[in-house]
DNA sequence: CCTCAATATTGAGTGTACTCAATTTTGAGT
DNA sequence: ACTCAAAATTGAGTACACTCAATATTGAGG
C-alpha cells in the first residue's frame, strides 16, 4: 500500500489467509490519524463550512502535519467526499430496509402500483439528501457537486457507489417490479432492452442534486423546493410507466 | 460604472438620450481591451484548455495587467462565462430559426405531433451543446458545471439567461403548443396551474450537461451518449404528454 | 539485539488565483 | 490651458491548496 487507499482495501495480509489477523502497530496509527482527521475535517465543515475551512486548520485539528492529511485524501474535495462516504456508511441498512414495492404496502388496489404512491415511495428514498441539504447546505452544495462533476478518485467513488446503490432502489420503483431485491447489476444486463427505469432513475438523482443547489442560491422561482421535486419525480414516474 | 459591468449594460449617456452618443476615448480603450481579454481567453482555452491556462497567460497574451482581467472577469470561472456568453450570443438567431412545431413539419398526423418528432425536435435543439462538448470537450465541461453550479457573477447570467431561452424552447416542444413564439415569460406565468413542460425542459438541460460530462470521463456504460440522451429525451418526452 | 528496506510523517517550498494601494488617464467645468 | 474628481490600470503582494526531499518509524530477517 503506497499511498492512498480506499477504506475498503482490507490490506493483504502477510502470512496467514486470514482478514484482519494482526493489525500491526503502523496500520493501527495510521488508522488512528485516519480517524482523527475524519473527524476534525467533519467538524470543521460542519461548524465553519467547506470553503472556509483550510487543509491548515484540519491538521492542527487532527494534530498531524499538513502533508498527512493529503496523504489520505489527495485533494480537499476528496476530503469532502472521505467524510461523506464516512457519514453515508450507516444508511446503507436503513435504504436497503426501506418499504419493497409489491409487499401489502398500503395504498393501490393490486399488484400494480398507483402512480402516486410509487412517486411517494421515491420521495422517501432520497429523503435523506433533502435533509441534508437543509441541515448543512453549503457542504452539501459541495457534495453534489462532486458527485456531479468531481474528478475520479477513490473516496469519490465510494460515494458514487452509494449514489448508484440508490438509484438502483429508485428505478426498482420506478419498474414497479419484484426483482426488487437483485443486487447482481453485471450479470443482469439486458442490453438489448432499453431499460428506462435506469434512465429515469439517474434523471431523479441528477435533478435532485442540481436543484436542491438551485433552490440554495434562492433561483427557485416561487415554488418550494418539495413542490419542484415532487413534480421532476412525477415526471420521470410517468415517463417510466409509458414506457411499458 | 464602477467594476464589471455585464456585456450589456449600454452605459447611461452623459448628457443626450441616445443610446451610442459620443463612445468617448475612455470606453472605447476598455471596450478594445476588452475584446483582446475576450480572443484571448478563447483561443487559450481551445488550445490548452481551461485548468492548464493560467490567467497570467490571459493577460500576457491579451496585452495587459493582470488585475485589468479581473476588471472584466472577477473569476477564472466568470472568464470562461464571458468567453461563452460572447460565443453563445450569434447562436441565437439560429435557435429562434429552428422548426417550430405545429407548422407543416413533416411527420406525424394532424394537429398533435407524435412523440418521436418531438423528441427528435428536442435532440436537435441540443446539438450545439453535444457538438461543443465533442469539440473542446475540456473546457465544455467546465462550462456545464459552472453554469449547474457556479456562483452567481454577471457574465453567467447572461450564460444563464441563453440556457432558459433554450429551456423555453424546449418546454414549447414538449407542450406540442402553437404559443411558441411567445416571450413574455413574466406576464404569462400562469402559477396555479403546474407546469409540466417547463419541469421536463429543465430536466432535459440538466441531465443532457450531466450525461455529456459522465460520457467524457467514460462513465457512461456500453451505449453511445447520443443513444443515453435519447432515452432521456424520450422518457422526459412520455412522462410530459402524460401529464395532459 | 542489529540491520535495513519499506513505509509513514513532516513542514518548508511552490504554483497560481485573486487583492489592493498606488499611479496614470480621462474629460467636464472653468 | 488648467484643475480636479472619477475611473481605469498596474503589478507587487497575499492566501491557500498542494508537493516533495528529508527524516523518522516500523517490523521482518539474520
Amino acid at each position: 500500500m503506497t499511498t492512498i487507499e480506499g477504506a475498503a482495501a482490507a490490506g493483504t495480509s502477510p502470512t496467514t489467509g486470514r482478514e484482519p489477523p494482526a493489525p500491526g502497530r503502523r496500520e493501527r496509527a495510521k488508522a488512528d490519524k485516519r480517524a482523527r482527521i475524519l473527524a476534525a475535517a467533519r467538524a470543521l465543515f460542519e461548524e465553519r463550512g467547506f470553503e472556509a475551512t483550510l487543509m491548515s486548520e484540519v491538521a492542527q485539528a487532527a494534530d498531524v502535519a499538513q502533508g498527512t492529511v493529503f496523504q489520505h485524501a489527495a485533494t480537499k474535495a476528496e476530503l469532502l467526499m472521505m467524510v461523506t462516504a464516512a457519514l453515508w456508511g450507516g444508511h446503507e441498512e436503513a435504504q436497503a430496509a426501506a418499504p419493497r414495492p409489491g409487499r401489502g404496502v398500503p395504498g393501490a388496489s393490486g399488484t400494480r402500483l398507483a402512480a402516486g404512491e410509487t412517486a411517494g415511495q421515491i420521495a422517501d428514498l432520497i429523503s435523506p439528501f433533502v435533509a441534508a441539504m437543509r441541515r448543512w447546505p453549503e457542504p452539501t452544495t459541495w457534495v453534489a457537486r462532486e458527485i456531479l462533476f468531481g474528478a475520479d478518485m477513490p473516496h469519490r467513488q465510494q460515494v458514487l457507489a452509494h449514489v448508484e446503490a440508490l438509484e438502483d432502489q429508485i428505478a426498482a420503483r420506478l419498474r414497479g417490479a419484484e426483482e426488487a431485491d437483485r443486487e447482481d447489476r453485471q450479470a443482469a444486463q439486458p442490453d438489448s432492452r432499453t431499460d428506462a427505469a435506469a434512465t429515469g432513475a439517474r434523471l431523479i438523482v441528477t435533478g435532485v442534486l442540481v436543484e436542491l443547489n438551485r433552490s440554495r442560491q434562492g433561483r427557485i422561482d416561487g415554488a418550494d423546493i418539495d413542490v419542484v421535486l415532487r413534480r421532476l419525480i412525477d415526471l420521470v414516474v410517468a415517463g417510466a410507466s409509458a414506457a411499458r
